[in-house]
DNA sequence: TATTTATTTGAACGATCGACTAAATAATAT
DNA sequence: ATATTATTTAGTCGATCGTTCAAATAAATA
């Protein structure tokens, strides 16, 4: 389906499967990625076989094996492969958000949106294999909160959540500091949540409203959870 | 674990299953439903094999066949068991909310509040029972998206929302009816998302607020989610 | 080229899954 | 008491699960 994030971190001076035409056929690796990374995103770790899998990747069972060992170690390897990439494109954008100048509202809606549009730039625009990758952030956002990889994930998102976090709390410096972390929670939960379900709205508004139009989502989160910030400022 | 919701709909006179003392054993449906609704509410449909459910309950591996035939007939009627008493009770939240008088905020305040609270206090106060099954609905709210039995589910679901949609819409007829659509969508997804995971803020946070405090949830929320409304008023 | 290493194939393994049944037992009705 | 129905028991069925391996093939190295 979709292909490399960096060409491999591999020997490197490797002239396999290169044709002819320029474009490289995927490799088995990146083949049961993918297809790992859209079923599990649908149907949770329990509920996608490694035949599955192979089938949806087109190759051999025991490919899975080969590669990635076990089907945990497989998961951990879906969860692995985007998440640097993802952690630093928050984090760069962060660091942009803090350069704006400006009011109070207008730095605190540059934080918020640092925060939401890598999310939903990458569900929207980067092909299907970030969209599924996102999904599946979010769908196991509500499980697995004891298996140890991603103990290792959330220990990392937690930390960046605390810049976040910091960076409003330096904004406003008059609001209690627990209740940024409100604040911020609820934003965290909302995105999370649209992330997944992004057909409930369409069916709730009869057809009025389209979720699957992000960058419409976006806005309205932006005007939503900025004012929301602002119901704790006056104490 | 729990016990009945309505003493069971079956043949009225019956003494069985009465003990001297009074206190009745929990009859083998409800110990099923019972381990089925806590097993499902964490691992998911796929997590959880019929076994696992029958050991969880203390009782043989063939009746949850024979009381209640396949693993999805099962999901369905634990879905189905408290779904009409938590439907009407938030219904009837609402109807009360709509008696308050006073200015925009408050009566805004009070339907948002109507919709929280029924959920966090049977989550909270009802039992493990009750708290299993919130957590179950959150988090199938993310999968399941073509099961039949959560289309019927979610129908009768989306109608409730339509009433809270409509009586916010009447509070604020100023509002863009599609703004007062992605506030709802908003806080759905907030509430949704929490319930699932309490535990989030707790770390986040670095053990300075325990979520599990779902009362103070619901103040923070209400401080939040109304503000964030009016953030859509000024148009 | 010959040799070594990397990958793929095809098939199995024991375990566990959901589903089902016949017989035993308990509860109720006559 | 007897007959009838409801429930429970203990086990089996074929299918599918994750895992593993020896042999075949492809690729890289010498």
């Amino acid at each position: 389906m979709e292909d490399n994030l960096k060409k491999e971190a591999a020997p490197s001076l490797k002239t396999k499967n290169q044709k002819v035409d320029g474009r490289r056929a995927p490799k088995t690796k990146t083949k049961i990625l993918d297809a790992a990374e859209a079923l599990f995103s649908r149907r949770g770790f329990y509920g996608v076989s490694l035949r599955d899998i192979a089938a949806e990747a087109g190759v051999q069972l025991a490919l899975s094996y080969y590669h990635f060992g076990s089907k945990e170690d497989l998961f951990g390897r879906v969860i692995e492969r985007r998440a640097e990439e993802n952690k630093q494109g928050l984090q760069a954008s962060l660091q942009e958000a803090l350069l704006v100048k400006g009011s109070q509202d207008v730095r605190r809606i540059a934080i918020i949106r640092a925060f939401i549009m890598p999310t939903i730039d990458k569900s929207l625009r980067f092909g299907t294999g970030w969209k599924n990758y996102i999904r599946l952030l979010a769908q196991i956002a509500n499980f697995a909160q004891d298996e140890d990889y991603m103990a290792i994930y959330r220990k990392s998102f937690d930390q960046l959540v605390a810049e976040f976090v910091q960076a409003l709390q330096d904004i406003h410096p008059e609001m209690n500091e627990d209740d940024v972390h409100w604040c911020f929670f609820f934003l965290q939960a909302a995105i999370t949540h649209i992330l997944v379900e992004s057909t409930m709205l369409d069916r709730q508004s009869r057809g009025r409203i389209h979720a699957s139009d992000l960058d419409l989502i976006a806005d309205k989160m932006l005007v939503f959870f900025s004012a929301g910030f602002s119901g704790f400022q006056r104490k």
